[in-house]
DNA sequence: TGGTCTATCGTTAGCGCTAACAGGATCCGG
DNA sequence: CCGGATCCTGTTAGCGCTAACGATAGACCA
């Protein structure tokens, strides 16, 4: 069908030829620069569309030392969270032209991260997206000493490493805010692990949200993030029965609890309210019906993107860093049963 | 620290000169090829090591006319399924010394597609996997006529376009095969979405099962894959009550089945019994604990990326394309209740 | 009218690499 | 001791593009 002709693909030359004008008219057309006749633009153009020219990536990258490519390292890919800021990352890079590059990992190890790193390197990343929220992680990276422009997705500012994040300490606030406002008194925190920067920020803020009210932050259990780490602890606090509401770190947890509490006959929110974090689509649909703090992950992988590109193009406009999270009330939480 | 001298990275040149040879014949230690002696490999290999020396990839590709990417396109990167699957793709293409970029769209527009296409092929990939499960994504495929190797992740075989799938009819044959076993004669079927691979596959799955055993196969109703579908969906079937089990085609839906029947008074198992699809981690966590079919989204990754790397590399092998869903029974069903 | 300036276009070189060929050394059988 | 085969290495060209500079023509002012 396609009568393709001896060449693969049309090269400037070719269409240099078609408009009777040198390649370098050609370039010139394709890179916006500004002298070049109306006359003879569309002309070129004209014969871009009809060779279908399109430019080849290599060559370009091979004089400009620029590949339009944005190397994202990620872990949990597999999780909702990570999984949706890499599709805003996508989006917001395809938008402005940017190729996006992945390099999975998996655990934290320095050498996994080096590997990948250097992987998305030999690539010739322009730019490095980091969606590794482990403590650790950053550590590791610094010391790579890398000499591209690198955000980290939640990361916290502080080194040289910058990023844009959601305010999770805010998020936190707000879970434990609403159970202040439903008049619980004990309300304790099954937390994320305690290296990840987004699990000790929420942390932060039940401490803080908690100390302002003049309330004991003494119930405090570390998770995992997965839902069974979620039911083990479940358990556990069914049998202490201290709290009369629980912020749980994010859905899974809160879904392992839910379970864990209704085999042992403590009704949600009857008995204990219920608090999670993330807002999962499947969320609503837990029973009862989860309140939890809405992230907005695609949003986020979009501001990313943004500072990566000002960082590279050496653009001083950026915008907001910090991402708002919003609370979802639903049907896991109520106010203060009436002590019995 | 580093101390990093006026060129910013080093040639082949420089490595040459400093391991006193030609710049090919780095070139041929770099590229394994057989005639090069053995002292003089390891003295270029030292100077490699000494300077840090990593391949340009645009020069490389410029020449070979290889990128040594893999484009990958893909819908709903947010769901379980298909990120994991992106996953197993990218370890295995990490491997194979293989980069992969992707191109998520939303929905399933001809022009949506075409133009993530479009995106992978400006950046050169070699081949590209696609992970876009609708049946229409195919026929435009096929329509953009393109000229590189093009796998589908659950591609049927039929077509121009294969590629790994995991044996869906199987899988619900599994599913259904066990509600038999339990004794269940009238046994319904919440689908995804007809129109595309997996959802029709999964139904002629159960309707072959129901077939063989003589049992009705009156009982489908079409979903979305989502949560809230499987919620409205169960809400109807609660009403009829003319179910004793339902095989539901996602383990998504099957949580807001359970949520629906939770409400109206239906006990899972005890009432009905329910199987799920995918066995995402929160399953065995739903209540409750989900019986469903197990799916290895990262071995179908793996199998997809070896099978392209086939048709890249012009190699003949490649694994089986096939790969075996397994059931696991957990809590959500139970032998058929007798009729009272 | 002549000179300078500007807009437009062409020519040349080179990014870093691999393919293809060329050349020298070594080895072997006759 | 010589011809060719074999092994190793170097030289040259070119992949497709952009940057830098050069060249030309018209505009504009003194």
């Amino acid at each position: 069908m396609g009568n393709s002709n001896d060449r693969r693909q049309p090269r400037l030359e070719d269409v240099a030829a078609l408009a009777k004008v040198s390649h370098q008219t050609v370039s010139r057309v394709i890179n916006n620069h500004p002298n070049v006749s109306t006359a003879t633009r569309s002309r070129v153009e004209a014969a871009i569309a009809e060779l279908g020219y399109r430019r080849n990536t290599a060559a370009r990258s091979l004089v400009t030392r620029r590949t339009q490519t944005i190397g994202v390292l990620a872990s949990e890919l597999g999780q909702y969270g990570p999984a949706n800021t890499l599709l805003g990352v996508q989006q917001a890079a395809r938008e402005a032209g940017y190729f996006v590059s992945i390099a999975a990992i998996k655990g934290a190890g320095a050498k996994a991260i080096s590997d990948a790193v250097r992987h998305l390197t030999d690539q010739g990343a322009d730019g490095m997206i980091v969606i590794v929220p482990h403590d650790g992680t950053l550590q590791v990276l610094e010391d790579l000493n890398l000499d591209l422009p690198v955000i980290v997705v939640g990361g916290t500012g502080e080194g040289r490493l910058s990023g844009a994040m959601v305010d999770q300490k805010l998020g936190a606030r707000l879970a434990v805010a609403h159970l202040i406002s439903l008049g619980h008194q004990q309300i304790g925190h099954v937390s994320g692990p305690l290296d990840w920067v987004d699990g000790k920020a929420r942390v932060d803020g039940w401490r803080e949200e908690l100390a302002e009210a003049g309330l004991s932050d003494e119930l405090l259990v570390e998770g995992d993030w997965s839902a069974g780490s979620g039911y083990r602890i479940g358990q556990q606090l069914a049998e202490q029965r201290s709290a009369t509401a629980v912020f749980v770190s994010n859905d899974q947890m809160a879904l392992g609890l839910l379970r864990a509490f209704g085999e042992k006959g403590i009704r949600v929110p009857e008995d204990v309210s219920l608090v999670g974090f993330d807002d999962q689509p499947e969320s609503a649909y837990f029973m009862p019906p989860l309140t939890t703090v809405r992230q907005d992950f695609e949003e986020l992988g979009k501001r990313c993107m943004d500072l990566i590109r000002a960082q590279i193009e050496d653009d001083a406009t950026s915008g907001a860093l910090v991402v708002k999270p919003e609370l979802v009330v639903r049907a896991s939480t109520a106010p203060r049963p009436l002590p019995s």
